[in-house]
DNA sequence: ATTAACATGTAAACGGTTACATGATTTC
DNA sequence: GAAATCATGTAACCGTTTACATGTTAAT
């Protein structure tokens, strides 16, 4: 039966997943089957705008097969033991109702803007070493997202490509006004 | 004597400021004297990058001031009970260092990417109805910030104008960029 | 009178990271 | 033989949100 809901049956039924349940859902549908691979293909797609641990990523395994959204099945690799997951019905299911979903986490944790921002006026030189750390973080963000995508060949429409190039292109664009912000505190307080 | 060090005596010493002592001490620092008006302060200012609730605010403040960071004292509005409190030297020094050190947080979660991401490449109008959706929230946001920004005019190299001008540009970038690509995509779709 | 704003605080729940623990297989 | 990679899991800790609880004062 369906997770976190008061239901009545085994019958499928709206249900919060957990922000957890939603990566490892969708990662499953895209194709990954074990824990170890979830985690794998969120570092290399969606770590930068959303994470998961094998903290989170196991017992997640457990809940959402327990709810029956999402089915294991043994497969060791010689000794290597190994739990092959697929989306039940209700999995695929719960995920396409919450892809059909209006989003609405949208969260910012910048230390570079706090620090900035308690910054006072009459220290351009503090400023500008902010916005020089934030510009560097930016450019090699952006550095190892363009690895990824001369890895990746593929049809340019497809939103796997857009994601990433989103990613790229964010990070370009955050880098420049750096460094533009740095270059006007700088030509105005030395020239 | 200083938080989290097992420290010898009531000497400064280096120390980790907890991601929510950063904000209290710096908007102590900027103006704030109770614990209600920091919390005003961050809504009306760092927000959209770096948030406070009451239930950090609070007992955050009660471990600064046993900490040596802060003081308090009682400062009641008639009846209403009050406490202002101010950075001590330790407090001061504490947030310099702070505001010296290379920032290293910077994290992003946004659903509507990860939505984008899990979307089929077959399905362009699921895709273009997350990038709608997405480029209001932007507007919103940038709306809401541009009000603030009418609000307090001030000398425009100061970083407080700088962060809110980074605010309203960076949801001005994001919702253009989801514009272009919801064409795009309907577009060629379509035509 | 009523509502908004001022003001402080706690408890429970939630979500996530990190460190730890274990072991097999493949590659160099 | 060593190191990287594959593979799974738990426990402790950390930080944050939300709901609850309480009371005053100013504005309409």
């Amino acid at each position: 039966m369906p997770a976190q809901a008061g239901d009545i049956s085994g019958r499928y039924m709206e249900l919060t997943l957990t922000p957890t349940a939603r990566v490892v859902l969708g990662m499953l549908a895209h194709g990954a089957r074990s824990g170890y691979d979830i985690k794998a293909f969120v570092d290399r797609s969606t770590r930068f705008f959303w994470a998961a641990s094998y903290g989170q990523i196991y017992p997640e395994l457990r809940r959402l097969e327990g709810a029956g959204l999402i089915e294991g099945e043994s497969r060791p690799t010689g000794g290597r033991r190994r739990t092959e997951y697929r989306l039940t019905g209700d999995g695929r299911r719960a995920l396409g109702s919450w892809l059909g979903s209006d989003p609405e986490v949208y969260e910012l944790r910048d230390e570079a803007l706090l620090k900035l921002f308690f910054t006072a006026a009459g220290e351009p030189d503090a400023a500008i070493a902010v916005l020089d750390a934030k510009r560097r973080h930016h450019e090699e963000v952006g550095a190892r997202l363009r690895e990824i995508q001369a890895q990746i060949a593929g049809e340019p429409r497809d939103p796997k490509l857009m994601v990433l190039r989103y990613g790229i292109e964010a990070n370009a664009w955050q880098a420049s006004w750096c460094r533009r912000e740095a270059a006007e505190l700088a030509g105005r307080g030395s020239g």
